[in-house]
DNA sequence: CTTCTCACA
DNA sequence: TGTGAGTA
């Protein structure tokens, strides 16, 4: 479920397929790229090269500019896209370290009792 | 031939 | 956003 997306993003289109792709001009896909809202690739010769994702996102403007959306609106609706993106990233981020809590208060605990982990054993083997 | 940047009779 | 100029 990993590779497939690598490929998506692998940028081995020229400007003119992603024109045939996406019905846009070279003049708009530049300029949506000078807005910020996709970054393709410069291969050797200064050539932009887009993946997949970059065509899906240009689709994607393409279809919100058709609904008179416009390009301050498109980078407002990406930008809380990012925002919502960097929350999740917050949440995976504090429930990993709260599995790491249990260790740190555990350690805590031994540092504090004066027990070491060999003792905690042999406590336990004696039903304590 | 395709794409790039820059500029606007 | 279109388009032509001059390149690479």
């Amino acid at each position: 479920m990993k590779e497939k997306e690598l490929r998506r993003s692998l940028a081995v289109l020229p400007i003119g397929t992603v024109m045939k792709l996406t019905d846009l001009t070279a003049r708009q896909i530049r300029y949506y790229e000078e807005q910020g809202l996709i970054i393709p690739e410069r291969n050797e010769g200064n050539r932009r090269m887009y993946s997949l994702n970059n065509i899906d996102k240009l689709l994607e403007v393409k279809d919100y500019l058709a609904e008179g959306i416009n390009m301050a609106g498109i980078k407002q609706i990406y930008a809380e896209r990012a925002q919502e993106e960097a929350k999740r990233q917050a949440k995976r981020e504090k429930s990993l370290t709260d599995a790491d809590v249990r260790r740190i208060l555990r350690d805590e605990f031994v540092a504090v009792s004066g027990l070491s982990k060999q003792n905690q054993f042999s406590f336990r083997n004696n039903g304590l």
